[in-house]
DNA sequence: CTGCCTATCGAGCAATGCTCAATAGTGCGG
DNA sequence: CCGCACTATTGAGCATTGCTCGATAGGCAG
C-alpha cells in the first residue's frame, strides 16, 4: 500500500505534486491533518523530506493544497448527487444520501477545520459554495445577508444531524429528512410559486 | 501583564495549578490552543518548562484541563444568563445575549474542538450538558434519541447563526431571535400545554 | 559525448515536547 | 535553634519535526 504510492527515480514535477497531494488526501481520511508529519508523507512517497519542501514552500502550503483538493472533491460529489434535483426535497435528500455514503471523508475535512486560520478559510469558502448551490436550488435569487447566514447555519445543523444519523442511525431516514426539510423551510422565506 | 501572572518563589501546588490553568484560559481566548507552546506558558508563569511537566504529565493533559475549565465557565455563564427564564423565548434569548456578550471565548473554545479527539470529547460533553438545559427548559422529559440529536444539531445552528450575528451584525436582533426560535420549534415536538 | 538544467538528497539548525538527576525552600521533630 | 525529610523547582540533555542549503546526479539539447 505504501509501495503503491511509491515510484522510484526522477519524475516530472506535476506527477510528484499530484502524487504528494494524493498521499495527503489519503492521510486526511485517517486522522487530523496537523498530526501528519512531513517525514511520514515523504516516506510514503519514497522521497526525502527536502524534496517535499522543494515542491511546497512550507508544511502549511502543502496542507492547504491538500485541503483544497479535498474540498473540490466534496463539492463535485455533492453536485453529482444533487445535480438532477431542483426541488427542496430533492436537494436535501441528495445531501443526506451524500453524507450517508461519504461521511468519513466529510468528517475528516471538517474536523480539520478548527485547526488553523488558513484551513478555516478554505472551509468557509467551501461552505459558501454549498450555500450557493442550495440557494439556487431553492430558487432564491438575491437573498439578503441574513438569509445567506441562515442557510449557512442550517448547513451546520444539517451536517451535525446527518453525521449523527450516518454514524449512529438514530431515527429513520424519513424522520431525519423531515427534520432537515422542516428546519430549512422554517429558516428561508417561502419559494416563489410557479415555474 | 505577564508580570501580573508572575509570583516568584515556592508556592503551594494548588496555587500553581490554578495559576497555570488561568494562564491557559487566557491564551485560549487569544489563539488556538495547539499553537500555544509550553515554553510560552512557563515563561508567563515565571517558571521553568520542567515544572509544568511536574504538574501535568503531558501537554495534552494540561490542555485538557484548560479546556475543561473553559467549558465549566461557559456552562456556568449560560446558566446564569438563562437561569430565571423557562419559556422557549426566554431560554433562546438568554442564549443569544450570552453569545453576544461572550462570543470571543465561545469561539475560542469551539475553534479548538476540531484539533484532537480528547478535546472533541470535552466538547461533546459540554454540548450534551447544554442540550440537557434546553430540554428541561423546554419541558421535554424523556426525549427520544432523535429529539436529543435534533436539539444538539440545532445548537450547531444556533452557534453558527449567533456568532455570525455577533460578529457581523447581519440582520436585527429580533430577526435572528425569530429564526432561532422558529427553527427550534420546527425541530422539537410541541410542548405540553398548561403549567 | 558534453554540458546545462533541475529533481533529488544528506547534513545540519532551531524549536518544542519531554526526562531525569540535582538543588534549594519549607516545615517538623528534637 | 538545628538538622532532617519532603518536595517544589531547576538545568542539562534527548528525540522529533519543520525547514535550509550546498552538493549530487539523472536526463535532454546541442
Amino acid at each position: 500500500m505504501a509501495e503503491s504510492q511509491t515510484r522510484r527515480g526522477r519524475q516530472s514535477p506535476e506527477q510528484r505534486r499530484s502524487q504528494l497531494i494524493g498521499i495527503g488526501l489519503d492521510m486526511l481520511t485517517r486522522r487530523p491533518l496537523h498530526q501528519v508529519t512531513i517525514d511520514e508523507v515523504a516516506a510514503k512517497a519514497g522521497i526525502s523530506r527536502s524534496l517535499l519542501f522543494h515542491y511546497f514552500p512550507t508544511k502549511r502550503d502543502y496542507y492547504a493544497e491538500v485541503v483544497r483538493a479535498a474540498s473540490r472533491r466534496l463539492l463535485r460529489a455533492t453536485r453529482a448527487e444533487t445535480g438532477e434535483q431542483n426541488t427542496v426535497e430533492g436537494v436535501v435528500a441528495g445531501y443526506l444520501s451524500f453524507i450517508e455514503r461519504r461521511h468519513e471523508p466529510y468528517i475528516a475535512l471538517f474536523r480539520s477545520a478548527g485547526t488553523d486560520d488558513w484551513v478555516r478559510e478554505i472551509f468557509v469558502e467551501t461552505r459558501a459554495a454549498l450555500v450557493d448551490e442550495l440557494l439556487t436550488a431553492l430558487r432564491l435569487v438575491e437573498p439578503t445577508e441574513l438569509v445567506r447566514a441562515a442557510v449557512g447555519a442550517w448547513l451546520s445543523f444539517a451536517e451535525e444531524l446527518s453525521l449523527e444519523w450516518a454514524q449512529h442511525r438514530v431515527g429513520t431516514r424519513e424522520e431525519v429528512l423531515a427534520l432537515l426539510i422542516g428546519a430549512l423551510r422554517s429558516v428561508v422565506p417561502a419559494e416563489p410559486h410557479g415555474s
